[in-house]
DNA sequence: CGTCCCGTTGATCCCTATCAAATGTAGTGG
DNA sequence: CCACTACATTTGATAGGGATCAACGGGACG
């Protein structure tokens, strides 16, 4: 092997999942690694989809940007997704641009490779489908949060699905891993860095959370929990019945 | 053939597209056809996902709906595709309901099928996956106008996108294929009924539309394009930039 | 021909975007 | 080591887009 990764890198990744050893080392043979610095580009809106990767180390934030040059953030990347499969699905060009947020590794693949990937082995393209498919269920669960909540809400469950999926455990709370500003999370769910960083200072005051330059530590995750469900300032909200409540 | 469906029906969907006849044939002897009247549903959300079906003829729409009780419009489904494929992408259960809006006529196989579909034949697998990857597309393209768009233009890119997919050439426009509510409109753009109907108020004051009941006439198209680019009552909003305007 | 459902329209309120400005914090180069 | 700069954050004041509340009008269907 002339690039002398390891095989058990990509093992234990969800996209390869299944698939055999020999086909493993084909894969392995083809990926091209990349070192990331915290700010640099994978791949630009617009741009032509040639490769496709998966993130080994660190996390990058996709970003979409609209004609009025506002931006929308997709989706971070967690170590082991795919990410920049356009071509997979038919699309020449990247929809959206891919950046790191901190330092970080990936590997990618020339796109048309993917089609290889999918003739010489059945289980990858099933793992695909179903990682397309999370991804599908993720964007409806937002569009229905950003249709019916309010940014209370889609605030503290953005921080909620963060430290989910980021989160690590220390002295003071569940920390997310990575840097992020207010105006990363007003991206994420369609406010102002202003209202976040109100929303931020209130959970501050009463403990739910700690506060510093691009990092959020959540203390209290009950708290925010059913803040997410539903029970904020809002204190008479009558939870949308069709039929009014019937006094005996 | 125990069923008598004629193999053109199927032969043109683009789920089966370069998908070799006598793959074709098996597909069909397994299909289960069902015809539906406008209210009727193909499936609940929260149901075991069993079954996996392709639009024949009609319109269904998909509808997910809150722990509040109220209810977002996933989609609306147009003859030619499929929809309830959760099973494909491992989800034991459909994430919404799916009704018919209209009479409408639906093939149904068994969950268990896809994979038989999908092993037997590669190019199943990718026609799969993209058109997934189109759904996952339009749901990034709506959840950046939920982010960033005003109702006007929300409302005035549904309709577009209406009449775009199911738009029927008449006398006075364009004309949306089947019945719809303001309520339905309002669930799809993130509003109220009563929004909508002060929208399509105002834009049939200027014969931009007709209106009639659950019956929307677009008539003129470029001017709803222009509301949807952001021509709206906002005469001065400065298009979001970085660095002000600097006058030489 | 009555009843349900859909649609329309006015009045009011409030959540949150917007405008404005100060403070704090990391990084940089002298 | 500190001044300088760029960027992140905080916080107050204000306004406005739409949701909400309330009522009525009208077409379709049984």
């Amino acid at each position: 092997m002339s690039h002398s990764i390891p095989r058990s890198l990509v093992k234990n990744l969800d996209l390869f999942r299944a698939v055999p050893d020999k086909d493993l080392d084909t894969v392995l043979s083809i990926a091209r690694p990349m070192r990331l610095n915290a700010g640099d580009p994978v791949f630009q809106q617009g741009q032509p989809a040639t490769q496709f990767f998966v993130l080994l180390h660190g996390h990058l934030k996709v970003v979409q940007t609209t004609a009025e040059g506002e931006q929308v953030v997709v989706r971070y990347v967690i170590p082991g997704e795919v990410f920049g499969i356009a071509k997979a699905m038919q699309r020449p060009a990247y929809p959206a641009s891919c950046l790191a947020v901190e330092e970080s590794v990936v590997l990618g693949w020339p796109s048309a490779e993917w089609d290889r990937f999918m003739t010489s082995n059945l289980q990858f393209a099933a793992n695909a489908l179903q990682a397309v498919g999370q991804r599908l269920h993720d964007a409806h669960a937002r569009i229905k949060e950003l249709s019916t909540e309010e940014v209370e809400q889609r605030v503290a469950r953005c921080l909620l699905r963060l430290i989910d999926s980021s989160g690590e455990k220390t002295d003071d709370g569940i920390a997310i891993n990575f840097p992020i500003t207010r105006q990363d999370i007003a991206e994420m769910t369609g406010t102002t860095l202003h209202t976040v960083s109100r929303l931020l200072s209130a959970w501050k005051e009463q403990g739910m959370v700690l506060t510093g330059r691009k990092r959020v530590t959540v203390r209290k995750v009950d708290d925010l929990i059913r803040l997410a469900e539903g029970a904020g300032a809002c204190s008479s909200k009558p939870a949308a019945r069709k039929k009014p409540v019937e006094p005996a």
